[in-house]
DNA sequence: CCGAGTTTGTTCTCCCGTTCACAAACTCCT
DNA sequence: AGGAGTTTGTGAACGGGAGAACAAACTCGG
């Protein structure tokens, strides 16, 4: 039963665990960088910030890796969820508009030691060709096919304004990318088949905002706006 | 029955749909800018990226502010959603943490036009100080808490390496921060009543890496993997 | 004024995810 | 060897959100 096949279907894993899984690995590689040989799910479920049921049904999607009455071993866990989200080797990666995020996501060490490798930085702009960012030179964005064709990646980052990033997300799809990171505060389709994540820091401000207005009870001028809108719809 | 007033509970609105509202928002703005007076569900559904339903009834939760047989007007729903939101006028933010990703953050527009403040920029290393980054000098990190109480600062953003980060939102609270935008890949622990949005950049690659794979059926190294798992546990 | 067409707001059903609680399985001590 | 203590894996109950479907409410043309 806890053998796994290329053939069973054990590897439909909810998306909810999906998404907590590289929380895991992170908190696993914490616990083997401090020496820590076994672990039960109470601790890792700390280390994790998630409740402990929550994590153990989620270890149960991947196969029964625990030992009752002692907990996990660390590392074999660790390689376990690794080998899961597939990453045991580097994936290559393509980052598109060398803005002030580009620079950054292309400097961010994160990548590297998680299992991605940064292979181009492509932008429009040709005063920013050449130019040399975290080791790698800046490249045209015309490259885009060549790069994906002859490095196999099939993961592209988008950081450029909202405004071009439709026309490479199309590019990039049309050049063999099935995953994309979309850092533009635009709406972005594309065709069944590939996967869109996208990452929007105002958004989550905006989220944030919210809690903190719950939380005063509104704020002044929220109070005018309020009474305001009393005196219109009564 | 669609007045509300300060005591009535239609203000707790599902998470899930706290979530999307500043999607609709980001919709609405870009109608408004293309000069679109009026506009179906169908049609802001599909400017958001989402189905029809779904966003009738996340507005049905703010009130009644569509007309049957019409549809919403743009400029009016716009208000109501940044006013539910609460960014009607802006919220003063801190950045702690001015490496390439905080450089990125205070240089970013959208924070600005969509109801946030940047009103300070801390950092730890005093090479930083006085550095000037988007118009703004840098200070030393021990300026928080002066800042936080002059400005009245509830949203704090950590941009630090992760080591640093649990302390920095230690010192935030402690100063009087609800509400914490956190980009370093680690957990925080807050108390309760404080709220922690995380962004981690490579948990969101894993996540597509996983999809990846699936699609592909695995790659030639994850098959080796597989099929020593195989012996090991038959 | 009335009927046909349009679009919202809401109800109902289904599904996914979370949490509780406990049996199964292991270790350790006597 | 056996019992006490510990921890995993999972069955079952529960809650929230997604989507379909429809009644209510509006516009427009005659």
């Amino acid at each position: 039963m806890t053998a796994r096949t290329s053939t069973d279907n054990a590897r439909d894993i909810p998306e909810a665990t999906v998404a907590r899984l590289p929380v895991y690995l992170r908190a696993l590689v914490g616990l083997a960088e401090a020496g820590t040989a076994t672990c039960s799910s109470e601790e890792l479920a700390a280390a994790a910030g998630v409740n402990s049921a929550k994590l153990r049904k989620d270890l149960s999607h991947l196969g029964s890796y625990g030992t009752r009455g002692v907990g996990y071993d660390v590392e074999y866990l660790r390689y376990q969820i690794a080998r899961e989200i597939g990453v045991t080797q580097d994936w290559p990666v393509v980052i598109v508009g060398i803005g002030n995020l580009g620079h950054a996501l292309a400097n961010y060490s994160g990548f590297r030691s998680r299992g991605f490798r940064v292979v181009a930085l492509l932008d429009a702009d040709p005063e920013r060709h050449d130019e040399l960012v975290a080791g790698i030179d800046v490249r045209p964005f015309d490259d885009l096919e060549e790069i994906v064709e002859d490095q196999g990646v099939a993961i592209g980052v988008i950081a450029t304004p909202a405004i071009a990033a439709q026309d490479v997300a199309d590019r990039m799809v049309a050049a063999g990318v099935t995953s994309i990171l979309n850092f533009a505060p635009t709406v972005l389709s594309v065709p069944d088949g590939v996967d869109v994540r996208k990452v929007d820091l105002s958004i989550e401000l905006q989220i944030l905002a919210y809690h903190v207005q719950r939380k005063a009870g509104g704020t002044v001028a929220d109070d005018f706006d309020r009474l305001h809108d009393e005196e219109v719809t009564a």
